[in-house]
RNA sequence: GGGCCUGUAGCUCAACGGUUAGAGCAGAGCGCUCAUAACGCUUUGGUUGCAGGUUCGAAUCCUGCCAGGCCUACCA
């Protein structure tokens, strides 16, 4: 496994997202993408926006702009997000791009080819004053079965019951107001997945080791009543890839795109084709990674996704590839998270409850929300964030434990050596005990890494930052200097090898504070420790290094407290 | 309504059916003084949501109940 393909889910691009998405999915993406590069492995990690959609249309009409325009600023604006949590996408595209319309088109033509297509007319609520089809949550009016005025097409918000559209009573646009409403007939293609069932489940029946979230969901969606239910691909809407068989028009479609989340995962396949061509890279590039007939069957390809996602990762995707009839790879392993809440509730976008993204960055760097999220992932359950928990697990972690270990160390060298790894003395059993210990947790962190359990890498890791600690306290070089000067510069020089170590097992949690520990210890050799008693040598006497200023500042009580304050509310 | 997940120390979480249920934080005590009032050691703290059952043995498996969360297919 020397070739690893990454994607995580792609946000949506109506705004800016919150903590809550950033681990659902980008942030283990990334922590996973480093982690591997880290290892040597060639590594392709592809994210996106997603681009299509009512909830598009709708966002650009309320900021005045074109679609087109609006979705452009806004990939603008998350891609440099993304650039500030140091997600290290190979390529960041977008659904809209001309690669993918022409891959959805393809794939949606080969499905027609094999008879995995289908035309269906139906009725769907029309709103004039709108001038377009409503999905039904878009349609509000009073619950037939509580009285309750506010309640959507889909379902009764008050009393939980599944409705239709034409239940509604006065049923108007929740977009407009309007109740000028019309039922339309409508013609739509579906994606006969129940003829992939089967296929699917047994498909789904290999993958063992998924864990218990992706696979549950997958059956649940392929046993629930009749099974597994064809899926309408297409939508009367203006922005969105036209509805194509291939490279030729689809009659009966003419003003019709195809359905989101039809065309969203093609766009990990697009995203990789985009980047070839911004490096002006030929074909060959992107299908070596995406065509088992093309050099891909030797990659390793894992998904990270929230929960929301499984069903369409796990069902309509592989169906979409399946179903081409075409030798594209298909997902090896999803890795799937629970929900982030908030300070005892739910992140809410549309309350502005909670802290977004750029929110995040604008009050502390990058590293500090990095190893809070990730070190808290919620793995196999909701895990909760509150201001009181990140401000003293950042504080103890990162501050007291790792930063002030870089410091001790460099500050005590630099008062009783100088600004160089000192030379003298020779390792004795203390020092053999601390490299054989570091060896075994990084042998444990890398298998924790290797099979993505996130909080157990996190807490493997700080063992290791831990374990400097102790060493320190055992050896007490302050305590040596005095007496035996050569032992002391034996002990500090073991400490500070110690420092570039950390920051490269760090790397994928913290990528900013590993950079800095590395520039300061002038250390060049950025390589994997798969040999951790030669790592631990790497800096030989007389090797300069400089003082870093603190590596991580405290979160102090006045800042949570005001933070805390600040977001309760409302945001802007 | 149906499905799935979760419930373990004050908090966040561990624990292939197998010694006395463990870590971190918080609390208490001691030590150290190189360091960001940091670090290290020791320690208090649990009827594993409740009630049954299976088993030589249950936090773990089964049944029922209670509580919280998510999903339930045209928002994405």
């Amino acid at each position: 496994m020397n070739r690893v393909l990454i994607t995580s889910a792609i946000p949506y691009i109506n705004g800016i997202k919150h903590l809550g998405n950033l681990v659902g999915s980008q942030l283990p993406a990334d922590l996973y993408a480093r982690y591997n590069r880290g290892r040597g492995r060639e590594v392709m990690f592809i994210c996106a926006t997603d681009e299509h959609g009512t909830p598009a249309e709708l966002a650009a009409a309320k900021a005045g702009k074109p679609v087109a325009e609006f979705c452009a600023e806004m990939h603008a604006v998350q891609s440099e997000i993304a650039d500030g949590f140091r997600l290290s996408f190979d390529n960041f595209g977008r659904s809209s791009s001309d690669r993918n319309h022409k891959l959805t088109q393809h794939f949606a033509g080969k499905l027609a080819e094999n008879g995995l297509i289908e035309e269906v007319s139906e009725k769907q609520v029309y709103s004039h004053a709108d001038g377009r089809f409503l999905p039904d949550r878009y349609i509000e009016g009073t619950c037939p079965n509580c009285g309750y005025d506010g309640a959507r097409g889909d379902q009764c918000e008050n009393c939980t019951k599944q409705l239709d559209p034409t239940d509604l009573i006065d049923p108007r646009s929740a977009i407009s107001g309007s109740t000028d409403l019309e039922v339309r007939e409508t013609k739509h293609l579906y994606l006969r997945q129940s003829k992939l069932k089967d296929k699917l489940d047994a498909w789904i029946d290999t993958k063992t080791d998924w864990p218990v979230l992706t696979t549950s969901i997958a059956k649940k969606w392929l046993h629930d009543g009749d099974g597994l239910q064809d899926r309408g691909i297409t939508r009367d809407l203006d922005w969105g890839v036209p509805v194509k068989k291939g490279d030729v028009d689809w009659p009966g479609m003419e003003g019709k795109v195809f359905y989101v989340w039809f065309d969203a995962p093609i766009e990990y396949i697009a995203a990789t084709a985009e980047l070839a061509d911004k490096l002006g890279e030929p074909d060959a590039f992107w299908h070596r990674w995406w065509r088992t007939d093309k050099g891909a069957d030797d990659v390793r390809y894992v998904q990270f996704m929230g929960k929301d996602n499984v069903p369409f990762h796990t069902l309509s995707f592989p169906a979409t590839i399946m179903g081409s009839g075409e030798p594209w790879k298909l997902v090896d392993y999803i890795k799937s998270f629970n929900y982030l809440n908030y300070d005892g509730g739910q992140f809410s976008t549309s309350k502005g409850r909670g802290v977004f993204m750029d929110q995040a960055l604008s009050i502390l760097p990058a590293d500090y929300w990095r190893w809070w999220l990730l070190s808290h992932a919620p793995e196999n359950s909701d895990s909760e964030f509150t201001w009181e928990n990140f401000q003293v697990s950042v504080n103890k972690d990162l501050s007291d434990v790792l930063g002030n270990f870089v410091s001790r160390v460099t500050k005590f060298c630099r008062s009783k050596f100088s600004e160089a790894v000192p030379d003298g003395g020779t390792y004795g059993d203390l020092e053999h005990a601390l490299i054989a210990d570091l060896t075994a947790k990084t042998r444990a962190y890398e298998g924790h890494m290797e099979a993505m359990d996130v909080r157990k890498a996190a807490q493997e890791l700080r063992g290791i930052w831990v374990a400097g600690n102790e060493y320190l306290q055992t050896a007490a070089p302050w305590t040596t200097f005095k007496t035996d000067p050569e032992q002391a510069a034996a002990q500090i020089r073991l400490a500070l090898n110690l420092i570039p170590f950390y920051a490269v097992l760090s790397a994928p949690f913290i990528p900013d504070a590993a950079n800095t520990m590395m520039a300061a210890m002038g250390a060049d050799n950025h390589g994997w420790p798969d040999d951790v008693p030669a790592t631990l040598g790497a800096l030989k006497p007389g090797h300069a290094f400089t003082v870093p200023d603190n590596v991580f500042s405290k979160i102090s009580d006045e800042d949570r407290e005001s933070w805390q304050e600040r977001f309760a509310g409302t945001r802007d």
